[in-house]
DNA sequence: ATGTGC
């Protein structure tokens, strides 16, 4: 990235000088040095949208989007002609990570780990295209957009508990179904309880090491024990939502005389028409996101316990880092209702909020950085926002830093599987070219991603987990 | 991310 602009607030926080709104960039100078120059491109050209309410922000883990940055954050103000864009969703609406904490150690699991990992793989479906065992009718489809996580547990995939745990408590508000077009809802007939493909995975990990004793105390976690990552999201429907609503975006931005200096940056104002139908159509994405995770949950709950006794697993936190909220913040010692797009970057509450489940009330929202597959993975705690100056926002990633194609030409799938099997990692995919693309080459320094996070004051690290087998989209 | 291109 071209620094010349840019001003360091601190070692975390760098100003672009030379844009007319705020922009923030959060991550070191190393990071920020690497990250390609399209982020400060597109971050810029996001200040230029109609309503933009304080600064436009990057993350830690950025890199080069669909019009909005990877590791973006916006908020827009509705009542100064605020924007909602469905790039700065993101195509793979409420794509999130559900983290499970089990009662096993590491000394339970790792005489058994390629065991695992086969079952796994022969349960949750993973890849493009992928369908599950789970039929749904149209009718099916709309009951679980509105129902979200809920839905799942009516059909019998988890237990009650599950629901405390989850993001807007496992049901997004405000979905409408007639919002969603019956294409969208067609492709996701098949495709409930499947991972998906790309960087989604489903990953055992063990706690490896604790920064944060007492935040680790609340989240329940210890060192030694086994934890699960599920990194997935709305699948076919949600990609169809995100490309329904570009072709409607674009037409809505020409018709208000919406000046877009990036086409992939069609948008239209919260308040039209357009805006609130993507609204409704994406919490009713969200919705299928958070059914989907649930699904998973039960899937992995079932297939650890065949394998082993008395297994117990609980949703330690599920939460999205692709969707636009609308959320209070104090922006300029003033309190306004925003909407807030995080597109790959994951909401992190304060200490205290009232969103939060009572158990974290005193530590704050769990945050994940899902690592590569090779890498391992951070858990975080959310700041007090006099720390978070991000609309409570936090990395979601370790970002990557070289495109598919650039990693499909420097690595071969077999040769990492089996190098990653020589460090104890056991990857099972449903293709070797998924797993060069995902190179963790490919992709930023997490441990640098989780530091970084952390000196900018976006949230702090409670964990460093260490993957011990993944099932690879 | 994605019925991995219409």
């Amino acid at each position: 990235m071209d620094m010349t602009f840019l001003k360091p607030i601190d070692s975390c926080r760098w100003q672009l000088m030379s844009s007319e709104h705020p922009v923030i960039l959060y991550g070191s100078r190393e990071l920020l040095e690497e990250m390609d120059n399209k982020v400060l491109e597109q971050i810029s050209n996001v200040t230029k949208l109609p309503g933009l309410a304080g600064p436009a922000l990057t993350m830690p883990d950025a890199h080069w989007g669909y019009g909005f940055p990877i590791g973006g954050v916006a908020a827009f103000d509705p009542q100064e002609g605020g924007i909602i864009s469905a790039g700065g969703v993101g195509f793979d609406i409420s794509c999130g990570v559900r983290c499970l904490r089990t009662n096993l150690f590491a000394a339970d699991v790792i005489p058994h780990i390629q065991d695992i990992a086969d079952h796994l793989f022969d349960t949750v479906p993973a890849g493009v295209g992928m369908e599950g065992e789970i039929r749904l009718t149209m009718a099916g489809i709309d009951d679980v957009m509105k129902g979200g996580a809920h839905w799942a547990l009516a059909q019998g995939y988890g237990v009650k508990e599950d629901l405390a745990c989850i993001e807007e408590h496992g049901c997004m508000p405000g979905a409408v179904p007639d919002f969603v077009s019956d294409h969208a809802k067609k492709r996701q007939l098949g495709e409930m309880g499947t991972l998906g493909s790309g960087n989604h995975y489903l990953e055992v990990e063990v706690v490896e090491k604790l920064y944060d004793r007492q935040a680790a105390a609340a989240f329940g976690i210890a060192e030694g024990q086994i934890l699960i990552a599920i990194h997935c999201g709305s699948r076919g429907l949600g990609h169809q939502i995100g490309s329904d609503y570009l072709v409607m975006f674009a037409k809505a931005a020409q018709r208000l005389g919406i000046h877009l200096p990036d086409r992939e940056l069609a948008c239209a104002p919260v308040h039209s028409e357009e805006g609130l139908q993507y609204l409704g159509a994406m919490n009713a994405g969200i919705n299928c996101a958070l059914a989907n995770r649930q699904i998973i949950t039960h899937l992995t709950r079932e297939t650890l316990s065949r394998l082993l006794s008395g297994v117990r697993i609980e949703t330690l936190y599920d939460v999205s880092h692709n969707t636009c909220k609308k959320e209070q913040h104090r922006i300029a010692n003033k309190l306004r209702e925003v909407y807030v797009h995080r597109k790959g970057a994951t909401r992190a509450l304060p200490p205290g909020h009232a969103d939060l489940p009572a158990r974290y009330q005193a530590a704050g929202q769990p945050v994940f950085i899902g690592g590569s597959m090779g890498t391992g993975s951070y858990l975080l705690a959310g700041n007090p926002s006099d720390l978070n100056q991000a609309f409570a926002s936090a990395s979601h990633g370790a970002g990557r830093r070289m495109s598919r194609n650039q990693a499909l030409k420097k690595w071969r799938g077999r040769e990492l599987i089996d190098e990653l099997e020589r460090k104890g990692i056991y990857i099972r995919t449903a293709t070797l070219r998924g797993v060069a693309e995902e190179a963790p080459g490919a992709y930023k320094d997490v441990d640098m991603v989780a530091e970084a996070t952390e000196a900018g004051g976006l949230a702090r690290r409670v964990a460093y987990l260490r993957p011990l087998a993944c099932v690879k989209g």
